[in-house]
DNA sequence: CGGACAAGCTGA
DNA sequence: CAGCTTGTCCGG
């Protein structure tokens, strides 16, 4: 066989930059996959970079300068996916190779293990189930409401083996990882054949009947799509803060739309795009108010602001929650704290980082301490006893907690993102930001210390994550329709605001009928689609798009807005007007406030 | 992205 | 003008 006959491969790199394709010859004697989404190793400029097969060569490199791929990087995502993410790369404006990145596995993948048999024998014939097996008839993306404490195993199970049963995988995507394992555990002590995508890639792309895993999930390298399910689809971790943008509930959505299956978006308090997607505005089903939580009302209008944050209720309630509740955490409070300083302070000794300088609290720079007021640096050591790490303190949550234990007399801790479980042990109350719905499982009592400081946040959707928040909350102290369920204090001065009645209600409709009008009249998303460009070539960007019948709109620190009519004409435009020559990041459907 | 190469800068 | 820094180009 003569050097032209051996096929020429189309190959995108990790190399960011080079958005297109390159030319490859497969040299003889290569051993290892060679279809559209196999990964290879190649030569570049002299350097051996990585990259994916995604086609048969352009046919436009000459061949006699056209180079050999050097060896196989093993199994890739599958064509279906591939297509995917080329998608994925025209909507949020970001490169195909960072989305081949998400949906290949971590490790080299030489060999596939052998494909499990399928077949889910559903044991319980419970409502949930029966739901969960008729959501997965037809195909097409739909709203599915649910009670935020309700356990969604049932139609987890209903709607895998309904889908499951004409062929091909399906995908549950939950938020965080923790989640993700706990239920492939439970799915596979119920018999149900789960894999999750953290460990199990290589299973998943054997074509495994359930694959369970976080947002990458939605890129979920199963060969045969046979339905999608997410789980707290409301769940902001399913999108990338980081450029791209992507969310994984949009990917799912388009995905199940290519494959022709159905798609189904589990969330107790839909999302705008959400809102906008469900036909369903009939009376809340009374199984879906019972997952709420249990909700009293803390009115704190005629409040002594020197009592601080403890009301009566939760000095009475939590001393019963500690009584119900024997061990573990049995009172949360929450006390959101965004957007002021944080402070910092010794971790050996508790001294207050201060400024050599003008006294003023210091923040962690990438180099050491650096003053906020004067910008003087200096070393990370403590000024009093020479300790060299510190600790972040919220101002106010320390003490409160210390507030805390007087009022219950038991031991009380602080959770903030960097508490470990070993922290806790033996704590019985604690205090800290919403990241306590994230860390602790089970608990009698929450508190929500100042509602009103989350309810009149400006940001849009301040209010519907507030009541999505509140929901979460009731996971960890069980739905009213549970027999043990504990409660959740909502001390507020607002004690008609739409948010509270809709907690007590355990409707959120309103609220989010209220947020889409909004979001209609002001001509945000889902209504309109928008982008931000930050970066030194965002306004060159900007101009470009501009001619291409986007408008654009200056925000603070050199950022634009883009907007346009839908994400269709947002993305078309970003992809027509190309990159320009300096660095630009493009958040696509970033929140504009 | 990162290597190659060119243009610009510095000091003797 | 060698030796080094900084900038721009381009990949099969």
């Amino acid at each position: 066989m003569s050097d032209d006959d051996r096929p020429i491969v189309s190959v995108i790199t990790e190399v960011g930059a080079l958005r297109r394709p390159l030319d490859y010859r497969v040299p003889e004697g290569f051993t290892g996959p060679i279809e559209v989404g196999s990964r290879v190793r190649v030569p570049l400029h002299g350097r051996s970079v990585q990259g994916w097969i995604v086609g048969p060569g352009s046919g436009e490199t000459q061949v006699e300068s056209i180079l050999e791929v050097s060896r196989s990087m093993g199994f890739g995502p599958p064509p279906p996916v591939v297509e995917l993410c080329a998608w994925a790369a025209w909507r949020w404006s970001g490169t195909m190779s960072r989305f081949l990145g998400t949906a290949s596995s971590p490790t080299n993948v030489k060999a596939l293990p052998v494909r499990r048999s399928a077949a889910i024998a559903v044991a319980s014939g419970s409502g949930l189930s029966k739901r969960g097996s008729s959501l997965a008839l037809e195909s097409g993306a739909v709203v599915e409401h649910l009670g935020p404490a309700t356990d969604p195993i049932d139609l987890v199970i209903g709607f895998a083996a309904a889908a499951q049963a004409r062929g091909g995988s399906v995908v549950v995507l939950v938020p965080g990882l923790g989640y993700a394992g706990r239920l492939t555990r439970r799915l596979a002590g119920r018999g149900v054949p789960a894999v999750s995508l953290a460990d199990g890639w290589d299973a998943a792309r054997a074509g495994w009947p359930i694959v369970v895993g976080t947002r990458t999930a939605a890129f979920a390298p199963v060969p045969h799509l046979a339905g999608m399910l997410v789980l707290d689809a409301e769940d902001e971790r399913f999108r990338s803060e980081a450029a791209p943008t992507w969310s994984a509930v949009d990917v799912t959505i388009e995905r199940a739309r290519r494959a022709a299956v159905p798609a189904v978006l589990v969330t107790s308090c839909p999302p705008p795009a959400l809102a906008l997607l469900d036909d369903e505005r009939s009376e809340p089903r009374a199984d879906v108010r019972g997952g709420w939580p249990a909700i009293v009302v803390a009115d704190r209008t005629d409040a002594d602001p020197r009592t601080g944050w403890l009301s009566e209720e939760l000095a009475r309630m939590g001393s019963t929650a500690l009584e119900e509740q024997p061990d573990g955490i049995a009172v949360a409070c929450i006390l959101n704290r965004t957007g002021r300083a944080k402070l910092l302070a010794c971790r050996r000794c508790g001294e207050l980082a201060r400024c050599d300088a003008c006294d003023a609290a210091v923040a962690l720079g990438e180099e050491g301490l650096v003053c906020p007021r004067c910008a003087a640096e200096r070393p990370t050591i403590c000024a009093a006893c020479g300790g060299t790490a510190m600790k972040r303190l919220r101002p106010g949550t320390a003490q409160l907690a210390e507030e805390l234990s007087g009022l219950l007399g038991v031991p009380t801790a602080e959770v903030t993102a960097a508490t470990t479980p070993g922290e806790l042990d033996g704590v019985r109350a604690v205090v800290g930001t919403e990241a306590i719905v994230h860390r602790v499982r089970r608990s009698r009592l929450v508190v929500f210390l100042d509602l009103d400081s989350q309810l009149l946040a400006s940001r849009p959707g301040a209010e519907l994550s507030t009541l999505a928040l509140i929901g979460r909350a009731g996971r960890m102290v069980g739905g009213r329709d549970r027999e043990d369920h504990g409660a959740v204090i909502l001390q507020t001065r607002l004690v008609d605001h739409p948010v509270v009645m809709a907690a007590i209600h355990g409707d959120p409709a309103p609220v989010v009928s209220g947020d889409l009008e909004l979001r209609r009249s002001l001509g945000l998303p889902p209504f309109r689609s928008a982008a931000v460009l930050k970066g030194p070539g965002a306004s060159v960007l900007a101009e470009a798009c501009s001619s291409l019948g986007v408008q654009q709109r200056s925000l603070d620190e050199g950022r634009i807005a883009l907007m346009a009519a839908d994400s269709t004409a947002l993305a078309d435009a970003l992809e027509r007007a190309g990159r320009p020559k300096e660095r630009v990041t493009v958040s696509v459907d970033a929140e504009i406030a």
